[in-house]
DNA sequence: GTAGGGTTAG
């Protein structure tokens, strides 16, 4: 007799079972290839419509920055479920595509299928930043209707959003907070960041110390708050009570001297730190960076990419950014080279990082190649680019730039304009600007801030006019800051106007006192109309008050090494052949008849 | 689910 009864070795898996095990770690996959080659198994099999499939393919080609197929993956279910919605609006969330999320959330609606507490946290994810703050309130709305806020995640999620909208945004966390009956540590964490975010110290530390228990989040979250507000030693006396320390308390305390410009004390951290990661490079490289160290920003940027650390979104804009601040076009290019190398895929924010640095850098160019190269330009692109050309003196250029981004339907902002009263005030187009500043709220509906008033009187100063920009300072309706009044004071230099000068300086020495600049300035005056008494008198008044003017210094970086200039100074090994280059640009200047503005 | 680096403004 035979036997009919299969024989199958002992531990044998069907290939069906075998597929579902390999799917319960999916959405955790962040390897593109092997995703893919999943989903090709999951069509042949006819699981991509599974209700407990689908989510997780969304979540794998979220992860992977992958919006499109999953997208794609969505698109394709007949009647998707509350699950599949939600799995949607996390990808969108997660991919920085805050509107989309909420599309996903009406069509969810209007679609009949009901919300549930994931949903709300999910949405509540996508809106970060002041402009949110009605949204939020929208969906703290639909979120009381509905009852879900007995789910402590959902009102956490909540105060969270609120305190991501700026000071309004974290009175209304602060009232839901008091409101809350049962409070976990995480929603005593997100009112103290709320409160970190928008500065107010003092009631952070007295939640801290209110608080039930305090986790390694709450700690590394109290002691952001001092780094963010520069209390450089209340924040290390802060860390070393620590009880435990993770790599993001070490990145917060090196951030924090590495803002203060404090890098040995950054570099001594850095050095200590036990665990460092993708951040902690970040942190250390564009500290450096930053302050111009183009050496140690260098060396410290190879070994990160020797060590293996792959580079993401935030260590590019992060060091692009740093490069654009200090002129390390060098770094800036190596960066990019980087990036291309490994074909990296830029997003809006990193190309327009990219932008950024080259016009800041003076290569125009090469800024201009990468604009044109944007698929997605934003208002960030426009302004970067335009306000590039601006400083750079080509007005015109800007000016032709402006049009072109109205013609392709973009609003300017606040920024669009300081860009295009900056490059008018550069090239000296007075009028034209004149012409901007009053068109901006008329046809814009963007009101004037004190940085738009500072460049005219920039505008007019350099054309001479400075007695309507003394006017026009003590007229404007927002306070003048020191900025407005050192404008003006600069502007009486270049045209020897003695008297308002003197004026000018009682005005900021009212709001400043500790400048030294603006003392050394007006000093320069008197002695540029040769009122001798007038400058001792200005050196006795600096000395009674301490206050002594560290020389300025410009620097550049060819091949790699910084080249340092002070006024006068003859320390660069090759001053000589310098001032003798100087000497001829002088020669030729005068031989086409350049007088510069007010001589 | 809460914490560290992140593009445009003199």
């Amino acid at each position: 007799m035979q036997m009919c009864v299969p024989v199958r070795k002992p531990g044998w898996v069907s290939p069906r079972k075998l597929l579902e095990q390999k799917l319960t770690h999916l959405h955790k996959c962040a390897n593109i290839l092997h995703i893919k080659q999943l989903h090709a198994q999951i069509i042949r099999a006819n699981l991509h419509l599974d209700p407990f499939v689908a989510p997780k393919l969304i979540a794998a080609f979220s992860l992977c920055r992958q919006i499109a197929l999953a997208v794609n993956v969505f698109d394709q279910i007949p009647e998707p479920n509350v699950h599949v919605f939600n799995a949607m609006i996390r990808a969108h969330t997660q991919n920085s595509q805050g509107p989309q999320a909420f599309a996903a959330f009406f069509n969810m609606q209007s679609n009949g299928v009901s919300p549930d507490n994931y949903t709300y946290s999910f949405l509540l994810k996508a809106c970060s930043g002041k402009a949110w703050l009605s949204v939020v309130q929208m969906v703290h709305t639909h979120i009381e209707k509905c009852g879900f806020c007995s789910d402590i995640f959902v009102p956490n999620a909540l105060i969270d959003s609120y305190s991501k909208c700026g000071p309004v945004g974290v009175f209304a966390a602060k009232k839901l907070f008091l409101a809350m009956g049962v409070r976990d540590v995480v929603s005593w964490n997100s009112m103290v960041g709320g409160l970190v975010k928008v500065g107010e110290l003092g009631e952070a530390r007295q939640l801290f110390d209110e608080m039930p228990e305090r986790d390694l989040v709450t700690w590394n979250t109290m002691l952001d708050g001092y780094v963010k507000a520069g209390q450089m030693s209340e924040a290390f006396e802060f860390f070393q009570r620590m009880p435990e320390r993770n790599v993001v308390s070490w990145s917060t305390i090196v951030s924090g001297y590495s803002r203060a410009g404090d890098m040995d004390m950054a570099r001594i951290l850095f050095d200590k730190m036990p665990v460092k990661n993708l951040v902690t490079w970040t942190i250390i490289v564009s500290g450096y960076a930053a302050k111009g160290i183009a050496n140690e920003a260098n060396s410290l940027y190879d070994q990160m990419e020797d060590a293996g650390l792959k580079f993401d979104d935030g260590t590019i804009i992060s060091v692009l950014a740093a490069c654009a601040e200090s002129g390390l076009l060098g770094l800036g290019e190596k960066v990019h080279a980087s990036m291309d190398r490994i074909r990296y895929r830029c997003c809006t924010p990193v190309s327009n990082a990219l932008v950024d640095m080259y016009a800041k850098c003076g290569s125009l160019d090469k800024a201009y190649k990468v604009f044109n190269g944007i698929g997605n330009k934003d208002l960030v692109s426009w302004n970067a680019m335009i306000h590039g050309l601006a400083i750079h003196g080509h007005g015109e250029k800007a000016l032709w730039l402006f049009g072109r981004m109205k013609k392709e339907s973009f609003s300017p902002d606040a920024v669009t304009f300081v860009g295009i009263l900056c490059g008018c005030a550069h090239a000296g187009f007075v009028k034209e600007g004149l012409y901007y500043f009053h068109s901006m709220e008329r046809d814009y509906g963007v009101v004037p801030q004190v940085e738009h008033y500072g460049c005219v009187v920039d505008l007019l100063g350099r054309g001479g006019r400075l007695e309507e920009a003394f006017r026009l300072v003590n007229s404007m309706p927002v306070e003048p800051n020191p900025v407005i009044w050192s404008t003006l004071l600069g502007a009486c230099r270049v045209h020897n106007a003695v008297d308002l000068a003197a004026e000018v300086l009682d005005h900021l020495a009212k709001l400043e006192s500790s400048d030294p600049g603006n003392f050394s300035m007006l000093s320069n005056i008197y002695a540029a109309a040769g009122d001798w008494e007038s400058v001792a008198t200005m050196r006795v008044r600096m000395r009674s008050t301490g206050i002594q003017k560290a020389s300025g210094a410009s620097s550049i970086e060819v091949n790699d090494e910084v080249h340092e200039f002070k006024v006068f100074h003859k320390s660069h090994p090759q001053s000589d052949k310098i001032y003798q280059t100087i000497g001829k640009l002088n020669q030729d200047l005068k031989r086409v008849e350049y007088v510069p503005i007010g001589h």
